[in-house]
DNA sequence: AAACTAACCGACCAGCTGGTCGGTTTAAGT
DNA sequence: ACTTAAACCGACCAGCTGGTCGGTTAGTTT
C-alpha cells in the first residue's frame, strides 16, 4: 500500500502547487520547470503521472476548481429560503480574501477562461461548462424562489443568472489586492439595489 | 515630404494588425513573425521603429485603444440630459460587435488586463489606468445626475461607477461569438433594472 | 533473495521566440 | 552627380519550452 500512497501525495502535491503557479503567473508564462524545481521533482516524474501540460491542467481543474465552485458558489445557493439571500451571501463568501498564506479571493475561473479564450478551445469550452454548471443552478433556485414569492413574476431569470454572473466575473477582474476591501464592499451593496428592484417585496436590507 | 509619409503608413499598418492579432491569439501567444508575415515586413523594419515587443505594444495601446474607450465610453456620456440613459446607451453601443470584417465587440481592455495581471506590472498598471479614466468619467456624470434629480440622493456614486465598469468587463468575458446576441439582450435588460432601482424615479424604460 | 515494476531521474532534443547586426535600397538635400 | 541617412532586409543567435528516453532506485511479490 505504500506505492498506493506515494503516488497520491506526489500527484496532490502536483495538483496543488500547479493550481497555485498556473493562477499567480498564467499558464502559459508558467513553465513546467517552474513547477517542478518547487517541487524537487524531474521531468522524467512529471511525465510520468501526466501525459502533457494540457492534460496536467485539465486534471487540475477537474480536481480542484470544480470542487471549489460547487463548494463556494453553487451548495450555498440551497442553503437559505431567500434565494437572493443565498446568492447575496455565497457571493461575498467567493470574494474573501484566502486566509494569510492560502491562494487570494476565492477561485479563478475568471483569469483562466480569458487566458485560454481563443487559445485553446477545448480548454476553453472545459472551463465555461463549469459556469454553465453555476448558471443553470443559479436560474433553478432563482425560479424556485419565483413561486415562493421572493421573486417578481415578470423578471427573466436566465437574464438575472447572466447578469450576476457577469458582475462577478468582472469583479474579479478588478479585484487585485489594492483596495479590495472596498471594491467587494461597493459591489455587495450595489447588488443589494438591484436585487431590491427585482424582489417581490423590499427584503435584501 | 515622401519620407515621412511612408513611415506614418508603415507605424499605422502595425499598429492596427498588432492590435489585431494581439487581441484574437493574446500577446503572449503572438510572435513578431506572425504580424511581420501579415504585413510582409522584416524583423529589421520591426525593430527600426519599436524597441520591443512591449514597446510596441504600449504604442498600439496609446494610439487605439485608449482612442477607443474615449470614444466608446467616455464621450458619450454627456451626450444625454439623463447619465442612465448616456449610459446605457453608450455600454449597448460597446457591445454591438463590429461590422462584417471588423474586430468585434467593440474593444477589448478586458482581455488584455487579465493576460497582463500578475504577468506584466507596468503594461497592467498601464491598462488599468484607462480603466480608471472611464471610472472617474461615469463618477462625475453621475454626481450631475444627482443635482439634476436623476438619481436618488443616498446613492454612492463610486460605488455605482465600479459596479458598472464590473458588469461590463464581465459581460465582455461571457460574450465569444455564440449566443452573444442574447447575452447582450439579457445584460442591458438587467442594468435597466438596476439603474432604477438607483433613479429618483423610475424613468428608465 | 531474486524478479518485477512503479516511481522517479536528468541529460538531451527540436522548435520557436525576442532580439541583433551588417548590409541594401531609396528618398531627400546639396 | 554625389552624399547622407531613413527605411528596410534577413541571416543569425542565445535562451527557453514542452516533450523524449534510457537508465536508476526502491517497494512488492513470489
Amino acid at each position: 500500500m505504500e506505492r498506493n500512497l506515494k503516488r497520491r501525495e506526489t500527484m496532490h502535491r502536483l495538483h496543488a502547487v500547479g493550481l497555485e503557479v498556473f493562477h499567480t503567473k498564467g499558464y502559459y508564462n508558467t513553465s513546467l520547470d517552474d513547477i517542478l524545481t518547487e517541487l524537487s521533482l524531474s521531468k522524467g516524474a512529471f511525465y510520468y503521472h501526466f501525459k502533457s501540460k494540457e492534460d496536467y491542467f485539465i486534471s487540475i481543474v477537474q480536481n480542484l476548481i470544480v470542487q471549489k465552485v460547487y463548494a463556494l458558489l453553487v451548495e450555498p445557493l440551497n442553503e437559505q429560503e431567500n434565494p437572493l439571500h443565498a446568492i447575496l451571501d455565497s457571493l461575498e463568501k467567493a470574494l474573501e480574501p484566502g486566509k494569510s498564506n492560502e491562494m487570494a479571493y476565492g477561485f479563478m475561473l475568471n483569469d483562466f477562461i480569458t487566458e485560454f479564450n481563443k487559445r485553446n478551445a477545448e480548454i476553453s469550452s472545459y472551463l465555461k461548462d463549469i459556469l454553465k454548471v453555476w448558471e443553470v443552478n443559479l436560474v433553478s433556485v432563482l425560479k424556485n424562489g419565483k413561486t415562493d414569492g421572493h421573486i417578481a413574476r415578470h423578471i427573466d431569470c436566465e437574464g438575472v443568472a447572466t447578469y450576476i454572473i457577469a458582475s462577478y466575473l468582472g469583479m474579479r477582474s478588478l479585484l487585485s489586492e489594492t483596495n479590495g476591501r472596498q471594491l467587494k464592499y461597493q459591489y455587495l451593496q450595489q447588488l443589494k439595489h438591484y436585487f431590491n428592484s427585482i424582489s417581490e417585496r423590499q427584503t435584501v436590507a
